[in-house]
DNA sequence: TCGGGATTTGACCCGATGGTCGAAAACGCG
DNA sequence: CGCGTTTTCGACCATCGGGTCAAATCCCGA
């Protein structure tokens, strides 16, 4: 039987838990360093496994990284594909900008992940963003101008607003230790982030 | 102007034409790739050298990187030094804007590199992010809720203000391939963002 | 023009790294 | 328990990559 098919079903115990293990390790060392200053053996010392056993799991190391990347951009997007027509246009908003810097706090392994391959030019995702990913911003994008012109917010490029929320809410993962070195000790950065951008876009929408 | 000008004093014609050519390559190089990712032999042919005679004017990969980080910080933050605390605070906070935007338009890869270095964690610049940068911010802060007391602004927390404009304009930088996969053809990313950032910074500022 | 310093490079070194192999050990099921 | 299947890993391999060195070539001022 071949090692190929997904940690879905069909898979022992075995099998998941050390799929998960080397998974994780790897979102670790990837998002920190990037695909090419990732080393399989440091992957495989987290992840607790040789390296021959490790890539008994998966092919290579091309292989990990890819594993990676496939669900990520489903997650990361899940907040954005939310956002319902049918809402409140603030509160929906509203709603998107806090789940986003929620998905931040939580998973700053997976925002950085993600921002790397954006540094190196998205070598591995680039079809994935101008397909799914442009659909999916194109339509939330007309929905935001559609409150616009229904004077529900203010009358903003929309896709550039979807993007000041991005970069708004990642750069509190992304840039977490320069967030941290100039705040300096007793500060809780998220929770002032979570108020502030509460506040900047309540502002910016205000038609 | 170039960012990492290496303009020393008694250094030959040649030296000066090869040390330049050399962190330019490398400028490249390390920005798009990461300093692990990136290898002396891609910087040499980008430099039009052979890799021992670039070595021969840098004794390692850790100081081409060093060097170009040098200068990075300090350029980096001139707009921001350049925030008067006698203009007029709106008019400020405006130029700061504007100035880090094109920034981010002329230099890409200083930013890249330098976002790079964030998302490993700043190894190399930590002490210059708890030191100058944080002393610098600290300044300007004091000044922006100076602005704020008196009413010329908004009340907000000065830092995540800070944090707000190096978030959106360096995001137009650092993510531009995302930013263009999904605007598509027949934008121009900068000059959009140049009029949305203007909006939003506007509101945001009004007391 | 010439000598000595500045510059350049081919050849080489060796530890790191992605990946392979075969055999041993562990598992699980009838 | 017995046995085929799965899992594990020590040893190994080839290439990559940072860095060295000695010798060759270039450059420029006296």
């Amino acid at each position: 039987m071949t090692i190929g098919d997904t940690n879905r079903k069909g898979a022992t115990r075995i099998q998941r838990r050390n799929r998960e293990a080397i998974l994780d390790a790897a979102l670790e060392v990837f998002s920190a360093q990037g695909f090419r200053g990732a080393t399989l053996d440091q992957i495989a010392e987290r992840a607790g496994l040789s390296k021959p056993n490790m890539l008994y799991y998966f092919a290579s190391k091309e292989a990990i990284h890819e594993a990676l990347l496939a669900g990520l951009l489903d997650t990361w997007l899940d907040p954005l594909r939310a956002l319902d027509p049918k809402g409140e246009p603030v509160a929906e908003i509203m709603a998107y900008v806090h789940r986003k810097l929620e998905m931040s706090r939580l998973y700053p392994r997976e925002s950085r992940l993600f921002a790397n391959e954006m540094l190196q030019g998205a070598p591995r995702i680039m079809a994935a963003l101008t397909g799914d990913l442009k659909a999916l911003v194109d339509e939330k994008a007309a929905v935001l101008q559609d409150w616009a012109l229904q004077g529900h917010i203010a009358d903003l490029p929309p896709h550039h607003l979807i993007f000041s929320i991005w970069a708004l809410t990642q750069h509190y993962a992304d840039f977490d230790v320069q967030v941290r070195a100039v705040l300096g000790e007793g500060h809780d950065p998220y929770a002032e982030a979570d108020s502030f951008l509460d506040t900047l876009f309540r502002k910016l929408l205000l038609p």
